[in-house]
Parts: C-alpha cells; sequence; structure tokens
DNA sequence: GCCGTTTTCGGCCCGACTGTTTTCAGTCG
C-alpha cells in the first residue's frame, strides 16, 4: 500500500507551503487531506484505480491530482518544485515545539539551517544570537526544546493509568471542584500522544490552581503557563494539558477538551452559519453577549439542533451531519456482548484453568465462552495436539455441566509460511471455532503476506483471522498486507476478522472495522491468557464503538445457536 | 485548495500563551 508515501509527501507539502508562507487556507486544506487519508484503511492505489479519490473529504481536483501523481510514479512534481526553493530537510527544524513554519524558514533562508544539528550548532556558535529577534530568552526556550525527544504515540492501556493518576492528584486540590480526563483518550483512540485534562473551578484560584499543577513531583519542564491553559511535560516526555473553567462552562469545555479538532471546528463553522458563537465558554448569539447553552454536553448539542454525540465517535467523520438528521447510529454496548471469542487456558500457554474462565465469563453475564487454545508446533505456544485437544474436549464437557455459560470448543492455529495451517482439517471439522494467526516469520513483502493469509482462508474450516495485521502498539506495526484484497476474500469465502481486544494489539484498527463493517462482519476476541484478562473486552468495544459498530456488525453479539448456524 | 440549507466565488473556528509586542505575529491545541 503506497497511503504511507502520499500522506509524507502531502504533509512535506503542506510544511513547505507553510515555509514559504502560503495561504493558510491552502495549508490547511493539504493538512486536512492527510487527516482524511489517515482515517482510510482502504489501499490508495484502489481508491486511484477506481477513480475515487474526489470521495474522500477534504480532496479536490487539485490534491486528487497529485494523489494520482504519487500513487503512478512515486513522486509528484509539486514537490519537486518546492523542494528547489526549500529544501525538505528544512521541514523537520517544525517538530522542535514552539519552531513553526514562519521562524524555520528565516533559520534557513537567514543562517542555511537545514537540520536539528545545524540548529544546535548555531546555537552553539553564537550566530542564532545575531538574528534579530532571537533574545536570550527564546534560545533558551528553544535549546530546551531540543533536549526533549519528540513525543511519541503510546498504548492507551499506558496513558490511561497515568491520566487516572493526574486525575486523582488534581481532585485532592481544595480548589478544584471536578476533574475530567478530555482528548484522545477519553475518544479512546488506540494509541495517544497527549494527556488532555479538564477541571472545573473559581476564577480567583485558577492561578494558584496553575501553581500547584506545574510543581507536580513529575514534571520536567513547563511547556506554557497560564492561568486558563498550562501544558507540562512530564518526566517520562509526556506532554499534559490542563484547562481551567467555572462551573457553567462545563459542558462546552469538556466538549472543546475532548476534540477532537476536527470535531469542535466543524460544530464552531456550523454555529457561526447560524449566527452563533461557539467556543470552550460556551454556545452564545451572534454577538458572543447572550449565553444559550453550555453547562452540560448534551445541552449543547441540543441547543445546536443535534443530538448527543459520543466522545469516541467526535472524529468529523460524517456524526455531526447524522446527529443533525437525530439518525446516529446505535453504538454497541458491553452488554450487548455475549461471549468471549479467544480464550487461552493452562492447556497452551495460558495461566488459568478451564473453569476459572468459564467463571469470569459469568461473572461478565456471558452466555457462551470460546476456549481457544493453541494448536501447532511452536513450543513458544505449548500448543496442543491431536491427543490433547481429545482430551481437552472431554475436560469441557465436564466442566460444562456444572457452568452457567455454555464453553464451546475451538483452536487458534498457526499460518505457515506458505499459507497452510497448523492443524488438520479432520480435527478442524470437529471444533466450534477455528481462528488462524499468523505468529511466525512477519517481515514478507505485502504481496506474498496477503497471498498467505489468503490462502489460509480458502480453507473451509477456518472461520476468523486473528489479530490480522500482527502490530504489537509501541513495539512493531503491523506486517505488510493489503486489506482491500483481504476482504474480498474474506466476502467470498465466508470468514471474520477479529477485533482483538489484547490491550498492546488493538488488532485490527479502528480505521479497518469503520471502512469495512458494511462488508463483513468481525468478532472480538480478548486473547486472554488468565482469566483476569476477560475484562480487555472493553478494549475491544472502544474499536468497535470507534468505527460506529451496531450489534449488528459484531458476532459477539450472537447466541450461540445463532453463531453455530452462521458458520455452518 | 476546498466547498455549497444564501454562495461555482468568497469565504474558511476560536482562543490561550509567548515574547518585548505598546497592539501584534507566531505557535499551539
Amino acid at each position: 500500500m503506497k497511503n504511507e508515501l502520499v500522506i509524507e509527501q502531502l504533509t512535506q507539502i503542506a510544511d513547505l507551503l507553510e515555509i514559504i508562507g502560503e495561504s493558510v487556507y491552502k495549508i490547511r486544506a493539504y493538512r486536512k487531506a492527510v487527516d482524511s487519508l489517515q482515517q482510510t484503511a482502504e489501499d490508495i492505489e484502489v481508491i486511484v484505480q477506481e477513480k475515487r479519490v474526489k470521495e474522500l473529504p477534504g480532496i479536490g481536483d487539485a490534491i486528487g491530482e497529485k494523489i494520482k501523481e504519487i500513487v503512478v510514479n512515486g513522486k509528484t512534481t509539486y514537490l519537486d518544485k518546492l523542494t528547489q526553493e526549500i529544501p525538505v530537510e528544512v521541514t523537520s527544524l517544525m517538530k522542535v515545539e514552539g519552531i513553526g513554519g514562519k521562524t524555520a524558514g528565516r533559520l534557513y533562508k537567514e543562517l542555511g539551517i537545514k537540520s536539528i544539528t545545524g540548529l544546535e550548532e548555531a546555537i552553539e556558535n553564537g550566530l542564532l544570537a545575531k538574528l534579530s529577534g532571537f533574545t536570550e530568552k527564546k534560545i533558551a526556550k528553544i535549546t530546551r526544546a531540543l533536549t526533549f525527544v519528540k513525543s511519541e504515540r503510546r498504548p492507551l492501556f499506558k496513558m490511561i493509568p497515568i491520566a487516572l493518576n493526574l486525575k486523582k492528584f488534581l481532585e485532592g486540590i481544595d480548589l478544584i471542584q471536578s476533574v475530567e480526563i478530555g482528548g484522545s483518550i477519553r475518544r479512546r483512540k488506540s494509541t495517544i500522544r497527549d494527556i488532555d485534562l479538564h477541571a472545573i473551578g473559581k476564577e480567583k484560584d485558577f492561578e494558584q490552581i496553575m501553581d500547584i499543577f506545574s510543581q507536580m513531583d513529575d514534571v520536567e519542564d513547563i511547556v506554557v503557563k497560564g492561568p486558563l491553559k498550562t501544558t507540562v511535560k512530564l518526566m517520562t516526555g509526556i506532554n499534559v494539558d490542563l484547562r481551567v473553567l467555572e462551573e457553567h462552562s462545563n459542558g462546552s469545555g469538556l466538549i472543546h477538551s475532548t476534540g477532537s479538532r476536527n470535531h469542535t471546528v466543524k460544530l464552531r463553522t456550523i454555529a457561526d452559519r447560524n449566527n452563533l458563537l461557539l467556543n470552550e465558554y460556551g454556545l452564545f448569539d451572534g454577538e458572543g453577549k447572550t449565553l444559550i447553552a453550555s453547562e452540560t454536553e448534551e445541552e449543547v448539542y441540543k441547543a445546536m439542533g443535534m443530538s448527543y454525540i459520543p466522545p469516541d465517535i467526535r472524529e468529523d467523520r460524517g456524526e455531526i451531519e447524522l446527529a443533525q438528521k437525530n439518525s446516529l447510529p446505535d453504538l454497541i454496548n458491553l452488554e450487548d456482548i455475549k461471549a468471549d471469542f479467544h480464550v487461552h487456558t493452562n492447556w497452551s500457554d495460558g495461566k488459568s484453568v478451564i473453569h476459572e474462565m468459564a467463571d469470569a465469563a459469568a461473572e461478565r453475564n456471558y452466555e457462551y465462552i470460546i476456549i481457544t487454545d493453541h494448536f501447532g508446533k511452536n513450543p513458544i505456544y505449548k500448543p496442543m495436539n491431536e491427543e490433547k485437544l481429545t482430551k481437552q474436549r472431554k475436560a469441557i464437557e465436564q466442566i460444562a455441566q456444572s457452568s452457567s455459560v455454555e464453553i464451546l470448543q475451538g483452536v487458534e492455529c498457526d499460518i505457515l509460511k506458505d499459507g497452510s495451517l497448523s492443524i488438520s482439517n479432520k480435527l478442524m471439522k470437529d471444533l466450534d471455532f477455528v481462528i488462524a494467526s499468523i505468529h511466525s516469520i512477519f517481515d514478507m513483502p505485502e504481496e506474498e503476506m496477503t497471498s498467505r493469509i489468503i490462502t489460509a482462508m480458502d480453507n473451509e474450516f477456518v472461520h476468523g483471522i486473528g489479530h490480522p495485521t500482527g502490530r504489537q502498539l509501541g513495539k512493531r506495526g503491523g506486517y505488510s498486507i493489503n486489506f482491500s484484497k483481504i476482504i474480498e476474500k474474506c466476502i467470498e469465502s465466508k470468514t471474520f476478522l477479529e477485533i482483538n481486544a489484547y490491550p498492546n494489539r488493538l488488532d485490527v484498527d479502528d480505521n479497518v472495522v469503520f471502512d469495512f463493517k458494511n462488508k463483513i462482519e468481525f468478532f472480538i476476541g480478548t486473547d486472554s491468557h488468565q482469566h483476569q484478562q476477560l475484562k480487555n473486552m472493553g478494549y475491544g468495544l472502544n474499536i468497535a464503538r470507534r468505527a460506529w459498530c451496531e450489534k449488528k456488525n459484531i458476532l459477539n453479539t450472537l447466541t450461540s445457536k445463532e453463531l453455530l448456524r452462521k458458520l455452518d
């Protein structure tokens, strides 16, 4: 897939336009196009071939042509032209916090600085200090920013506890009435860059609140500090934003802090079109004098003529237009989940025994559970063989007699290098559910990897593909596969894709589910290796909800009878 | 450069913080 290449080049164009001082609207258009592509799981080559590029929001004639050029030639002449004026490396300066296009442009034009190293040298040899406007204070700020590694996106499950600790700390301050976690954590994105906090207090206390916040133990640096908004960098390198408001602005402030940026921009645009003004303080009449709504999010959305939009789907992907028509999807909930489809026990590499898993499922009010221990030859997973499989079946039958949840027997088998499986057809035939997953040889070219998985799906006894991309958040990206082709095969072979809810996997990504949920169905598996991990179903649900899934899109909402009938 | 509940042309979200700015540009979210 050439999606990454297109995104990279359009971003470079936007950066370069910023450096040469082009119209902010033109720059915004390129950034919007990048956003749009980042939300697409489909192969851009396929989109170009089918002449659907301009159907993507924010992409018109000009950018559409450039995308086509990049897909066909690997580059666009427009970028070539821009780089004749400004070398593309100069855009790397904009990665430094506080340096934008204007500053990067001056650094290059006036001092010939092209890179971070060049900038460091110019600071050291005093060249930067000779530039007008680069006072000691400003240089000190840049120097500090240079010591920080650009903060990376981290898995949601690692950020939630950090955010909760901060929330707890702030809630312990008398001057603060309440604290909410906003931003991408509240929207439940799979990976998170910054932590956004929204606090309520009295205006007279704002400065003191910010003093306490910026003096917390694990603050490494204060990035910006004002009475209304403060950003600190923690020693872990994570940026934390705190926005403080008075209680009457709670709803509008929370909408602002939660984002996404594109969602709030769209809301404000609509408000403006209706002669209203929306900001973090509330929804006002056009003059900004009369307050219309602000106390709760529900009130603000309602006053905007919309139904309440859950945080998970605030991404400007059409949810606002649907909310205006009161026809948002009826998002799937935890109560709709009747089973966990991917569970390991001590029959392979799991830590819990079957009945512990069944009990944990019962506690979650599931109707059934599918035990899917490893089957194959890879000793890492202590896999089962034919003999163990037969014994396990007897064990399951026995435990099921005293269990309040139904226990189905499945396996997770390996997709071998050539697409064949680590289990025979004869054995699969008697199993309720077969997940086939890739557990070895990850670095295959896209085409080979895609046909490897497609070969596995061709096996009539395979029901689902486990953790389809193999990504491990914060460790490795997924292997290269072509989703457009995989989905086609899913439809043809009636195979389902997993939403793997193991917190460091979250695989597939919500973009994939969003794009293809009306073509195929998905199942959520926690891939639990001990009974406490069944609670990770929530992470799988986050993905499904972000992808606008309703009950009908997710197999876990079926009863066991309905499921088995469907698999037949 | 994109886009259309008034518009195929004329708009394009809104506000906080920083620096040295005596009224604003740059950057960020």
